[in-house]
DNA sequence: AGCACGCCGACT
DNA sequence: GTCGGCGTGCTC
């Protein structure tokens, strides 16, 4: 008889271990997944054997046995050592781990096998030839591909300058060793692009899709077909990178700066982290990929841990565009209130003459901002979160940006009842009324989470853009990210300090980031493109050197900055957030987890510990929050870990190492 | 997560 | 008396 160590599918930190079942079964092995007893009830449970072994170290009372092995979920070997992994690293139990490397549905309907992608086209024509710079950095990936060893690379390739086709290649000869492939993307919206361009280079019956919003059904089924080892390809958004794939030979990480790559639900992984940990136990090649590669990448591509592979020509010889910067200060004070400045506008104008395209971009959905009262000075916010809710014009409603609760505009001040209310703030819904009122025969249309909500609108929009059905494409970040236009004369950037004023370390270089990719943009056609960037601060140097794209001149800059006040990657913070039903009982216990956090750590110098406060989201459905922030100088996680583990078990704290965002 | 055990209030 | 509220504790 065999006997197994197994974890059982049940979410707490009290089950949360090895439990030792007998076993019939001799064909168990490790990755499987069983029924078994459990508990008073000897209720059947399902549980993941982590262990095999022929023989037990000391006799268990009350063992009890396996009852089936359940091959359709069976996981790969490798996926335990990273659930292990996960556990020590982002302090998780380790059926989360399990719970991101299974379909969280049950089978689907017999026989009707959905395809997410089943209506695809192929996009992109023959083959491209390469330039002399993608020839050379895929001599250095194929060299570490043939060689059978773990190798991670940087590809440092300016927009525009042929990134997805060095992935493209690099793939291609995963496949002809007989290897499997995960290509990764930061956001589900830039999934069917890619998955375009793959179908017409591999077919689709070698790929699957994974991402968050495919239906149970859908996502069931795409995880057999991989787990079957049907496809060879897993292309999707960060959760792919938990793709059943055994033998994977290269895994892809395009636009690795973005924060989605941060997941914000527990487990709160890093993308990256669990790419290089799969990389190097399938012996294969991790490609982390952009145009601007975020502070903590670089570095570490300094530090010798990614090979720095590097593309400056853009494709076909593209220039990269002309950016001017526009003082905002300077408009306002010449009487000019709109979203756009003068020359911004004259080059509107411009462009259109000359039958080129427009993209308008600002990283604010809605009307306005906030609405406030102009005689007692009362802003609307959320009553769940305390956070000021956005006019949605279109919708005539109020809405939290964070937890998505509406409310009708009201007719006046909830406080004081007067009747002026006032709007601050413009949004991209405002800049579609301003186009449409200063421009009203050129059709426009808006991209955002809000004209995208529809199933298909994404595509449409997309699609009526790329064939010039519509000629100004108002935007949030979504029209920044790695879409691929061809006649676009003029990006405008609205408000570069909408990013420059978040209160978080990484404001720098998001704006330097936003500036870069929505520059990025433009002039991917034949003739040189233009760029407006409208600012209250034209001399910060994330604006400044965004303009110039002088990347290296950021960085050094950044890296300075960074090191000096001790921010990732030279620390970690840490963010622990306690929650409690009465704001008193979560005040209470943040204040017992600092005093404890003292008692570890008060008194080592590498350790930096801020009071408790109430956190940002101060609120969320019926739990009052409070959040203790942490800064750790780098190279002490096994230290702190110990103490945040326990911390974590005696007051349910909820742990966030490098947080992407402090809310 | 479940499920049993256990110790208090208000019902036939 | 006993039915049922959900706090506490345990699970190979």
């Amino acid at each position: 008889m065999n006997y197994v160590n197994v974890v059982i599918d049940n979410n707490t930190d009290k089950t949360d271990r090895l439990f030792t079942y007998g076993c019939s079964f001799s064909q168990v092995r490790p990755g499987d997944r069983v029924l078994v007893p459990f508990a008073q009830g000897d209720r059947i449970r399902p549980a993941y054997v982590f262990e095999v072994m022929d023989h037990l170290e000391k006799d268990i009372p009350g063992l009890k046995m396996v009852r089936e092995i359940d091959p359709e979920y069976s996981l790969p070997e490798e996926a335990l050592e990273i659930c292990l992994w996960m556990k020590k690293r982002y302090l998780c139990r380790l059926i989360e781990g399990i719970h991101c490397f299974t379909p969280s549905g049950t089978s689907s309907k017999a026989g009707k096998a959905r395809r997410p992608y089943r209506d695809a086209e192929g996009l992109g024509g023959p083959v491209e030839s390469l330039t002399l710079q993608q020839e050379l950095a895929l001599a250095r990936i194929y060299e570490k591909m043939d060689s059978g060893r773990h190798h991670s690379f940087l590809l440092h390739g300016v927009t525009s300058s042929g990134k997805t086709e060095v992935y493209m290649r690099a793939i291609e000869r995963a496949m002809e060793k007989g290897k499997t492939a995960i290509m990764m993307v930061p956001e589900i919206s830039l999934t069917p692009e890619i998955i375009r361009r793959f179908i017409s280079r591999f077919t689709e019956e070698k790929i699957a899709v994974l991402h968050s919003r495919l239906s149970m059904g859908e996502r069931y089924d795409e995880w057999t077909r991989i787990r079957r080892g049907e496809v060879s390809i897993v292309i999707g958004a960060r959760s792919a990178v938990f793709a059943p794939l055994e033998n994977i030979g290269v895994i892809v990480m395009d636009e690795e700066h973005e924060l989605t790559y941060k997941s914000d639900k527990s487990p709160k992984y890093e993308t990256g982290e669990v790419a290089l940990r799969r990389a190097m136990l399938n012996k294969g090649v991790l490609i982390v990929g952009s145009a601007t590669p975020s502070i903590v990448t670089a570095v570490r591509a300094e530090e010798g841990f990614y090979e720095k592979l590097t593309l400056t020509e853009r494709y076909n010889g593209n220039q990269l565009p002309q950016v001017e910067i526009q003082d905002m200060r300077e408009e306002l004070k010449n009487g000019n209130t709109s979203v756009f400045s003068t020359r911004l506008f004259g080059l509107m104008e411009e462009t259109l003459k000359q039958d080129k395209q427009i993209i308008l971009f600002l990283n604010r959905r809605g009307y306005s901002t906030f609405l406030s009262c102009r005689e007692c000075g009362f802003v609307m916010k959320c009553r769940e979160c305390g956070i000021s809710m956005t006019y949605h014009k279109e919708e005539g409603n109020v809405r939290c940006h964070y937890c998505g609760r509406s409310e009708s505009l009201p007719t006046g001040c909830p406080s004081c009842g007067s009747r002026y209310l006032r709007h601050f703030g413009s949004g991209t819904e405002k800049v579609e009324e301003q186009v449409n009122q200063y421009f009203p025969h050129i059709p426009a249309a808006r991209l955002d989470l809000d004209s995208t909500r529809k199933k298909g609108s994404l595509d449409k929009i997309l699609s009526d853009f790329r064939k010039g059905r519509t000629k100004i494409l108002i935007g949030t970040q979504i029209v920044a990210k790695g879409l691929d236009f061809h006649h676009v004369g003029l990006v405008g950037i609205l408000a570069a300090d909408t990013t420059l004023n978040i209160p978080d370390y990484r404001s720098a270089e998001r704006t330097f980031q936003l500036i870069t990719q929505a520059a990025g943009r433009t002039g991917r056609g034949e003739a040189r493109g233009r760029v407006v960037i409208q600012t209250y601060e034209p001399d910060h140097y994330a604006v400044t050197l965004g303009a110039r794209q002088d990347y290296d001149g950021f960085y050094r800059i950044e890296k300075e900055i960074r090191e000096g006040l001790k921010y990732p990657p030279f620390a970690d913070i840490l963010l622990l957030t306690v929650t409690g039903k009465k704001e008193k009982d979560s005040l209470e216990k943040a204040e017992s987890v600092y005093k404890e956090c003292m008692a570890a750590f008060g008194n080592s110098p590498e350790y930096t510990l801020f009071r408790p406060a109430a956190a940002v989201i101060a609120k969320q459905g019926n739990q009052y929050r409070h959040q203790i922030v942490m800064k750790v100088d780098r190279g002490r996680r096994k230290e702190y870990a110990v103490v945040l583990e326990k911390l974590k078990k005696t007051y349910g704290i909820i742990i966030d190492i490098n947080p992407a965002s402090m809310m």
